[in-house]
RNA sequence: GGAUGGGUUCCCGAGUGGCCAAAGGGAGCAGACUGUAAAUCUGCCGUCGCAGACUUCGAUGGUUCGAAUCCAUCCCCAUCCA
């Protein structure tokens, strides 16, 4: 569609990290991107103006819980994901694909497809990958991706190559099944933690012609070092031209290393997540507001931060909420966190413009507490 | 002044002879969290500590091998009656 296109734009001479800018209907994309999630048509805590506010250009949602509830078909008749929720940015759809990793235990893997039990009545779903694209294509996100097998850390390398070649057939059923019409479809690399099978993977993929590439199956439990390696072994078989997604990352050092290996997309639970339970990202590292030691500090939560909660509220103030139980505490923390990560990436991407983003790293790290970290 | 019911570890509150350092909840403290079964979950929560030891159930004195639990006296509290 010409509606899309992904164009680098520019290399960082200092590291060969990619700018770039990922077109879509509902607006451009300015790569390398982190993308808050919203799983249930909704940023927790988050309204779209306050994500507007701190500058997310794209945000994602899921396809397995929306199908749960309240239903493609609901969504659709609301004229789609983007009016339903509210939000006239771009959308980017998760498959499913991550809860046959995460629901493990409530579901079957089979070649047709999954059998899911319902995490909210137990009832019995099954999503396959052409099951997938419909509901994808029901909710009119403006990118989709497809349904993959997601596999645990460790695994042995006959179930990551089970896993991986099945991603490669529904990868190509996906495809198959996806209607060209104002959604582009990603295709996901697997492989786990072998280098041949996320070669090989990468080879598959690259080979099947999807818009953009995710980078799945990474960041499930294994220490940080050996993710950065898979990624340094994927990212020379992945298509220049094409925008490269690592699923589920991250942490502020996480999306600063994926960026120098070449990453161009992120999404992460973790800045939403652990700012529902009183913890922050701060230039020096985590911070823990809901620790008796905030009580009687009333500087902001981040001194370098410019958001509306480090404007105007102090660590007293937010520990407190979070002690009283208070909502607006989530919300604060939640403003703070998704900003902290995107004011991170406005600066990477500045940093790459300015052929410094090595530089940029140091300085991060010479800053942040890395014992505090995630 | 009389009647009745009570006083348990920070709070509420179980416990009526040994299995009680004492249920459960709350509060408090700490930890975890990476394509969200998460405003969730886990641990600690008398003192010192490895085992274990020591102090505690309003106060004091008894009974008993053994008491938060039984008896006596006293001190408080609540409600009702005068």
């Amino acid at each position: 569609m010409k509606k899309f296109s992904f164009e680098v734009t520019k290399r960082c001479k200092q590291t060969g990290a990619r700018l770039g800018v990922l077109k879509t209907p509902h607006g451009d994309i300015h790569t390398p991107v982190y993308m808050p999630v919203g799983t249930a048509a909704t940023v927790k805590a988050m309204t779209p103006r306050e994500l507007k506010e701190i500058g997310a250009e794209i945000i994602l949602s899921n396809t397995y819980h929306l199908h749960l509830r309240p239903g493609e078909d609901l969504i659709k008749e609301a004229g789609g994901l983007h009016r339903f929720m509210g939000w006239d940015r771009p959308i980017l759809t998760d498959s499913g694909g991550f809860q046959v990793f995460s629901l493990s235990d409530i579901r079957k893997v089979k070649e047709e497809g999954v059998a899911f039990q319902s995490h909210l009545d137990g009832s019995r779903r099954f999503i396959s990958p052409e099951v997938s694209m419909d509901i994808q294509h029901a909710l009119g996100a403006d990118i989709m991706m497809a349904f993959d097998v997601c596999t645990a850390y460790p695994c042995t390398h006959d179930e990551a190559e089970d896993a991986m070649e099945r991603t490669h057939r529904w990868a190509e059923r996906c495809k198959a099944h996806h209607a060209d019409g104002g959604q582009v479809l990603f295709g996901i690399v697997q492989g786990a933690f072998f280098e041949d099978l996320r070669v090989k993977s990468a080879k598959a993929l690259t080979d099947m012609d999807f818009f953009g590439y995710g980078i799945g199956g990474l960041s499930v439990g294994e220490p940080k070092p050996v993710m950065y390696d898979m990624l340094e072994t994927i990212m020379p078989h992945m298509p220049e031209e094409k925008p490269r997604y690592l699923m589920g990352v991250g942490s502020p050092d996480c999306l600063i290393e994926g960026v120098l290996r070449g990453v161009d997309m992120f999404d992460c639970v973790l800045a939403t997540r652990i700012a529902r339970n009183g913890t922050c990202f701060t230039s020096g590292g985590r911070v823990v507001i809901k620790n008796a030691k905030y009580a009687r500090d009333f500087g902001p939560l981040d001194e370098e931060c410019d958001c509306y909660t480090c404007r105007n509220f102090s660590r007293a103030y937010i520990r407190h909420l979070f002690k009283a139980g208070e909502i607006t505490g989530a919300r604060l923390a939640s403003i703070h966190n998704l900003r902290f990560l995107l004011r991170l990436m406005e600066n990477v991407r500045q940093a790459i413009l300015e052929d410094r983003l090595m530089d940029f790293r140091n300085e991060f790290f010479s800053k942040y507490d890395m014992t505090k970290n995630f």
